[in-house]
This record gives structure tokens, C-alpha cells and sequence, in this order.
DNA sequence: ATTGACTCCGTAGTATACTACGGGCTTTAG
DNA sequence: CTAAAGCCCGTAGTATACTACGGAGTCAAT
């Protein structure tokens, strides 16, 4: 798969793609020696796509990049991967309650609105300010 | 409470609380008609909360000002207001789903680790070329 | 009355994440 | 064979979200 493929498959620019390899979050496949075009393997759309919905979740580039990264070889020990992945759980656990609060108050402002006419209490903001609507701060680990 | 104190409270710099101002996403106090400095009513710490929080969840300013405008007012029919919340009832469903998908491939990981030694098979990306985590695209409301 | 901390406001600079552009090379369809 | 489409690569421009700065005004304590 040539690069142009590869962005198509995985819903990006080709830019964009080139834009991730200098960034360090895929690595680009070397030109073959014969000459001519790079080679993607179909794996890098799978990639590609975790980098996308990563980002609409909250994480950086960065970040991505630390969970990607996320591996045991042969200098990195275990243990350490096991206690970034931890950390990473952290993050995790805590926007999935705040999405679940904004979850929460979206269903009740839905439910709040039968459909006609007007109503009179239905805003996020009033859900916040009345205690219904709790969210965490995330420490966002570096 | 003047600006100050609000942007302590609310764990932001004062620059940040004008610039939200700015953007719309909060309103900004008169100045008092006896001259002096603008006083901020407590919600103000709980509304930039809920941007923080927001914006680490994935969403723009602009996403987080359209949920923070979904009100039903004199002007706003109630069944436009629960419209626009069900479409973004979508994009927090599909967060918590990517959310846990993630939350799952860490777990793994983190199982996958017993402590000392080395581990051969555990990465992220590998459980997404398994099929193990499946990430779906979020179709951003504007 | 003066000093220091805080406020006001506008403008400029920074970091992140793209997105576009230009010029040259390769491939492939006709 | 040639012409269009696609690739390569470097540099420049854009959008978002701050962050810093400068100069003037305000307030509270000494």
C-alpha cells in the first residue's frame, strides 16, 4: 500500500500522515532500494485510526505517543511499562466519569424536553451549579 | 469575588478567565457604576470547571460553548434544544465507548505485566491489530 | 502619601496540530 | 512515449488555545 491508500483507508490527508511520521508516531517505511515508492504495511491504518480516535478522547499528540510506546523489550523492563500503564488507567478512569456526568446531564436536559412548548429548567450550567454534574479534574501525566 | 481569586479557585490563570471571556464562553461582569473593579458571582468557578473538564475530554471551546448554550429560552423552542443535545448525546457515547476500549487494552497490559521479568506480547497496538480494541470515529457536531 | 499587589485592556508571542504549496521524480494509463 | 496522477520533501501558512507583556488605574496597608 502506497501513501496515498494508506491516508484514504484511514480517513486523513496524506499530509497528515507525513505530518504523524515526523512526529515520531509512526515510522515510515524505507524506499525501496530498487527505487520508487514507499511501502505501507496495513497495519499503519489501524495505527493511524487509534491516533484519530485517541485525540477526540483528550489525549495529545504526546500523550499518544506515550501509550503507543507502551511496550516491553528488551531494555524496557516490565515493571516500568506495567506502572506508565497504571498512570495512563488513571486518566482513563477519570474522563470516563466526567463524560458519564455529561452523559447524564445531556439525558436529563433531553428528558426535560418533551418535545413541544417551552420549558423553564433545562440547562447543563444549572446542572452543574446544582451538584448534579460533578467532574474530576484529569492530572495529565506529563 | 474579583478575577483574581476566581481563576485561583478555579485552578486557571486571570489570562485565561478574559480570554474565555473573549471567546463567549463566559460572560463578563459590569464594572460596578461607583467605579472599582468587576465582581464574579461563585457559579463563575463551577462554569470554568466544566470548560477544563470539557476540553479534556475532546471537546474545542466551540463544542463546550454549544453545550453550555443548550438552554431553552424565550426564543429557543424546547425541541431544537433537545435535538442539538441528542446529537451530542452521540459523540459522549461514542467517547465512552473508545474510553473503555482503551481502559481495557491497559488492563491487559497491566495483566500482562506480573511485576519483574520481561513480557514478549503486550502493546497497545498489538491488541488493536488483534481486533482486541475497536475504535470508532466521532462525528464532531460542527 | 507612597508602596505594593491587584485589576483593566489591548496587543504580541508560543505551542500544538495540522494544511497548503512548490518543484522535482516515479508510475501507469492511453 | 507522453501526460496525468501520485509520491517525495522541505518550507510556509492557518486555527486553536492559551500565555506573556506593557502601561495605566485602583485599593489596602504602612
Amino acid at each position: 500500500m502506497r501513501i496515498g491508500q494508506l491516508a484514504k483507508e484511514a480517513g486523513v490527508g496524506v499530509e497528515t500522515v507525513r505530518f504523524y511520521q515526523q512526529k515520531g508516531l509512526m515510522a515510515q517505511p524505507p524506499k525501496p532500494e530498487t527505487g520508487g515508492y514507499r511501502e505501507y504495511p496495513a497495519e499503519s491504518v489501524h495505527r493511524i485510526r487509534f491516533i484519530r480516535s485517541a485525540q477526540q478522547i483528550g489525549f495529545s499528540l504526546g500523550e499518544i505517543d506515550e501509550l503507543l510506546e507502551l511496550e516491553a523489550g528488551n531494555n524496557t523492563r516490565c515493571i516500568d511499562v506495567r506502572k506508565r500503564a497504571e498512570v495512563k488507567l488513571e486518566d482513563v478512569l477519570v474522563k470516563i466519569d466526567n463524560l458519564k456526568s455529561i452523559r447524564k446531564a445531556l439525558e436529563m436536559l433531553i428528558n426535560a424536553c418533551p418535545g413541544k412548548g417551552s420549558v423553564r429548567k433545562c440547562s447543563i450550567l444549572e446542572a452543574i451549579n446544582s451538584g448534579d454534574i460533578r467532574l474530576k479534574p484529569v492530572k495529565n501525566g506529563e
